[in-house]
DNA sequence: GCCAACGTTGGC
DNA sequence: GCCAACGTTGGC
């Protein structure tokens, strides 16, 4: 069983987005490494919730996966914002997993914090000009991070 | 808003 | 296969 980091920015999904839904598609990855770490994740796996590209960056929450890898649809849809025209139902290229809520933090695991935590620093999301929305995470990362979430 | 770093595209 | 140009990500 291996455990995930999942970014996604809150002012377009977040965790208390997910909190209400309770489940989700994690749709529009349009990143082959990414999609190629979904492809690989097994029902019952966790993941972290991040949110990128905001006022406080950092792990929101935990996630599980409750449905492995089918075709992203949405990529065939030319009003939808990850429309890929290259992607279609003959040949789709894209997937994607659905991911159950399972926690969140009262106090956001922020980015400046978990670099400061000596344990993460191999942490792929922190390595220098890393991007990657869809990571693994170490067991001993994993177990790392739920200490520091309390 | 800025910009470094990265991924993709497409001409050659 | 190379690589310049371009678009995107995401912290700051």
């Amino acid at each position: 069983m291996a455990y995930w980091l999942m970014k996604s920015e809150p002012s377009d999904y977040s965790i208390q987005d997910l909190k209400q839904d309770k489940r989700a598609h994690w749709d529009g990855v349009r990143n082959y490494q990414a999609r190629n770490h979904m492809r690989t994740m097994l029902v019952g796996e966790e993941a972290f919730f991040y949110h990128s590209n905001c006022k406080v960056p950092g792990i929101v929450g935990i996630m599980k996966v409750v449905k492995t890898t089918y075709v992203d649809h949405t990529a065939f849809d030319p009003k939808d914002i990850h429309f890929d025209p290259k992607s279609n139902a003959d040949k789709p290229r894209w997937e994607m997993v659905d991911l159950a809520y399972v926690s969140a933090y009262s106090k956001i695991i922020s980015l400046a914090q978990l670099r400061e935590t000596p344990a993460l620093e191999e942490m792929i999301i922190l390595r220098k000009g890393n991007r990657l929305s869809i990571t693994p995470v170490t067991t001993k990362e994993w177990k790392t991070i739920c200490q520091l979430g309390g």
